[in-house]
DNA sequence: CGCGGACATTTG
DNA sequence: AAATGTCCGCGC
């Protein structure tokens, strides 16, 4: 038997199988989605199997075996391996760097590599092969190194090079003569947390025996053998210790005897361990609701799989529906994903789900240290629990029998991941549900317009599809036949143009269910949109509008609970000096430094550079100098200014960086403990507080004002869900929107309410544009040192990718570049893209490879880099 | 002729 | 990515 294994070297030349030969006491072990240690080179690498095949059609003495295997249980599912290739055809990466994502970080692999002593010496002494007659050849340090890594059996050839630092040529030589030989470990990041445990070997009468036998010296451990005697077991080692306030030494005497065991335990290292979450039944549902639920429980049973687009608007109760969907799903033996941006990830988030399914939750999110986050993962694929909540990456959740995937808040852009693999975890929930025959939902009260264009792609668009699918081949052949003349494109390059597994390249449309009413009948808040030009032509030139303030004012008067959102992108907090000019900028990228206050430094976003504070002005020594924009901590120093004794509490990025600071501050505000809540975008998202009946967006256009053909749909979105804070219990709600642009439809439609004026108008216009979801994206971004060399690339590689598209006639292919990036230099890095815009059903994935890989060389000899980003959310 | 360094090749 | 192989210029 033979497996193929893709080897953890994420570069374009190992990007294919590699074929290994499964020695016999292996094969039991080693499946589709195995680790594995495989000799590579002269290297021991790590590797996943991503198949296995009885022959191998060259010579088999090439094929190496696999040296091991790193787990008792694969860490992947063969239709996560299926899904890694699917990733990597789609958004361009390595298949390595897809089938690394899917897996938690504890579990990446370290590499040591250790000498110890050959076999050959091992039963000898140190100077036995080292002899001329009487005399030792060996040095007697050498002897002294031997004697070492005999002791310790293997030593990390680092430490020992350090512990034997004057005499690293003793070490080469007894390794280059054979007395020491190297062997290459791999290892995992972390291990499986174990702690000490006590059991007794007898039974409770056998116990009390036992301890009558004790000498009156012994009170201790007689005191030991007397707790288990009345107490279950086993218990931890340092509980034991606690209770009975003794030393380890007491225990260990009586395990000595034999009369007690201490044991490793494995354990699971449960962030919620010391929580207790109330049970939750279902609740009656509204007509809406129920509707909806039908439909998606429907799907469900019928292991059919599908896409439903959920549109309810805040507070209809979407979440309800979720769960209720999920116990179908359960009740049919099957398994449930569920995605939440990371932000939204609250305590209160995960007690609704684990209120409802107890212990069947698994919870991942990024503020778990990486033990936790392991553990989590390890009850997912040890079958412990069928619900796992969390963000992007619970899309890999290694779940074999998925009955439908959840994807909350779905046009959030943190779905999108901006490292590689560039996936976006909407688009892989479709493809991995479709693996499964399961169904997916997508909710929101603003979906994303690409989602929208899936509900109304009809079933015409199938034939077009189909049409796709065969151009998509046609270009194939086209690519071949263009290799061949140029010789220079490998095989493998062309095979790899157009995806060819199972999983299906275009979903079937989508279909749309809608929730209008929020539970109970309560009304959406009223939304006032304030002027602020206005509010300056009348001479305010606070940051508060004149209504705003008395809201407020009413607000504390009254102990009511205010939100305040400030959003922050765009409106940075840069370093200006009044009297010249001078912006603080990052020497090494063309991006002004902003403010923080906390560290009384000014840092840069990109790079992290930092310097201290300036209070002069180092171009022009004035000491005008000052940090403009709003950030959050002039916001919070104006109100204590205007409010006298208000207490505020501010989420931004400086609050919330301290593990669990996050939850700590909405308990808080929860508890009435502070009246005012502010903060960025995280303030927008899914909070639900009882108190809160005013909500006010301080400047609700800066994000309109970025280059970004997203920016009105953002706009709408953030506005809207701001709005979903207030007024959802009792209390009635109200929200004012600050703007320097009133009449802008997106801050219109939002302040009624309105997602479909909002919808149509948008979509007319991206149409007109040809943006995104009519037209899609990709966006290749090349970067170096020079730009001279750097421009002359770009302008070559939009070149040849012209020529290629042009192979492509008549599918509209078109592009774009190069330009220099909004963000032109980063990291000393000067940066040029080329954008190429084509519509959904040309497959053009093979084309950008095969153009890029025609710069390989460029890339390598001259460092330049070039990145492929499939359907970019950010245009930077 | 032997050496070091740049560069290309290979990894099953 | 990293180890190995190849080639070339250089000093001797």
């Amino acid at each position: 038997m033979y497996a193929k294994v893709i080897v953890d070297v994420p570069a374009k030349q190992t990007n294919r199988a590699f074929d290994y030969f499964i020695p016999e006491k292996l094969r039991e072990w080693v499946m589709v989605g195995s680790r594995v240690g495989v000799p590579f080179g002269p290297r021991k690498l790590q590797g996943f199997v991503v198949g296995l095949q009885d022959h191998v059609d060259y010579d088999p003495a090439k094929v190496k075996p696999i040296a091991e295997v790193m787990d008792l249980y694969p860490p992947l599912t063969p239709d996560l391996v299926e899904l890694a290739s699917w990733i990597s055809n789609t958004y361009l990466c390595h298949e390595i760097t897809a089938l690394q994502a899917m897996i938690p970080g504890a579990l990446k692999a370290k590499y040591e590599r250790h000498v110890k002593i050959s076999d050959t010496m091992a039963g000898k002494r140190n100077d036995e092969k080292h002899t001329i007659g009487q005399h030792s050849m060996l040095l007697p340090v050498q002897d002294e190194i031997i004697s070492y890594v005999r002791e310790k059996g293997s030593v990390e050839i680092e430490t020992l090079l350090q512990k034997f630092a004057a005499d690293g040529g003793s070490v080469k030589q007894l390794m280059l003569e054979g007395t020491l030989v190297e062997v290459q470990l791999i290892k995992d990041r972390m291990a499986t947390k174990k702690i000490l445990t006590v059991i007794p070997h007898e039974e409770p009468s056998q116990l009390l025996e036992w301890a009558e036998q004790l000498p009156g010296r012994s009170a201790k451990q007689k005191e030991v053998l007397q707790y288990f005697a009345e107490r279950p077991y086993p218990i931890k080692l340092s509980e034991l210790l606690n209770e009975l306030s003794i030393s380890a030494s007491t225990v260990k005497g009586l395990a000595d005897k034999g009369w007690l065991d201490i044991q490793e335990v494995e354990v699971f290292r449960d962030p919620y361990a010391e929580r207790y979450f109330r049970r939750t039944e279902p609740l009656p549902l509204m007509p809406e609701q129920q509707q909806v639920f039908d439909r998606i429980s429907q799907a469900v049973l019928d292991v059919r799989h599908q896409v439903f687009l959920l549109q309810g608007v805040t507070g209809s109760g979407k979440t309800e529906v979720y769960l209720q969907s999920i116990q179908t799903c359960l009740d049919q033996g099957r398994e449930a994903i569920v995605l939440v941006p990371e932000i939204s990830l609250t305590p209160q988030m995960v007690e609704r789900f684990k209120g409802r399914f107890g212990n069947l939750v698994a919870v991942l999110h990024s503020r778990l240290s990486p033990g936790e986050r392991y553990d989590e993962w390890r009850k997912i694929m040890l079958k412990q629990v069928s619900v796992v909540i969390g963000a992007r990456s619970a899309i890999f959740a290694p779940f074999t029998r998925i009955g439908l995937i959840i994807i909350d808040e779905e046009h959030e852009s943190s779905y999108k991941q901006e490292e590689s693999p560039k996936y976006h975890a909407r688009d892989v929930a479709v493809a991995r549900a479709g693996q499964h025959q399961a169904v997916v939902v997508l909710g929101s009260a603003t979906p994303s317009l690409e989602s929208m264009y899936g509900t109304m792609r009809k079933n015409s668009d199938r034939a077009l599809e189909q049409m796709s699918t065969a151009t998509g081949n046609s270009y194939t052949a086209a690519a071949k036949s263009d290799s061949a003349a140029r010789g220079s494109i490998t095989a493998a390059t062309t095979s790899q143009a157009a995806w060819s597994g199972t999983i299906q390249q275009q979903a079937a449309p989508f279909e749309l269910l809608t929730m209008n009413n929020r539970v109970e009948g309560r009304p959406l808040p009223r939304v006032h949109i304030i002027d602020m030009r206005e509010e300056l032509r009348e001479g305010n030139r606070s940051m508060f509008s004149r209504s705003l303030y008395k809201a407020i004012e009413e607000r504390l008067h009254k102990k009511e609970q205010i939100v305040l959102l400030l959003n922050r992108r765009g409106y940075s907090t840069f370093v200006m000096c009044r009297t010249c000019g001078y912006v603080a900028q990052c020497p090494h990228c063309d991006i002004s430094l902003t403010y923080h206050q906390s560290s009384r430094a000014i840092r840069c976003h990109y790079c992290g550079y930092a310097e201290r504070e300036v209070t002069v002005c180092p171009s022009c020594t004035s000491e005008h100098i000052r940090h403009f924009g709003t950030g959050t901590q002039r916001v919070e120093e104006e109100l204590s200014k205007l409010f006298p004794g208000i207490r505020v509490i501010r989420m931004d990025v400086d609050t919330t960086t301290e593990k669990g600071s996050h939850e700590k501050w909405l308990t808080m505000f929860g508890n009435r403990q502070a009246d005012l809540l502010l903060g960025t975008q995280m303030v927008a998202k899914g909070l639900d507080f009882p108190h809160v009946t005013l909500v006010g967006a301080l400047a609700a256009d800066t994000v309109l004002n970025l280059p970004d053909f997203r920016a009105a749909e953002r706009t709408f979105q953030l506005l809207t869900q701001v709005a979903g804070r207030a007024g959802r219990h009792e209390l009635p709600g109200e929200v004012y929107v600050q703007t320097y642009a009133p009449e802008h439809y997106s801050i219109i439609s939002a302040s009624r309410h309105d997602y479909n004026s909002f919808k149509d108008k948008e979509m007319t216009l991206r149409k007109f544009h040809e943006y995104p979801p009519f037209h899609r994206l990709i966006l290749i971004t090349l970067s170096h040192e020079q730009i001279p060399l750097l421009m002359r690339t770009a302008e070559a590689l939009a070149a040849r990718l012209k020529e290629l598209a042009q192979s492509l006639a008549p599918l509209p292919i078109e592009i774009l570049g190069p330009v220099a990036s909004p963000i032109a230099r980063i990291k000393d890095r000067y940066r040029f893209q080329c954008m190429i815009k084509y519509r959904g059903e040309a497959s053009i994935s093979g084309l950008v490879q095969q153009a890029v890989a025609s710069f390989e060389d460029v890339e390598r000899q001259h460092k330049l880099t070039i990145s492929i980003d499939v359907d970019p959310q950010v245009l930077m």
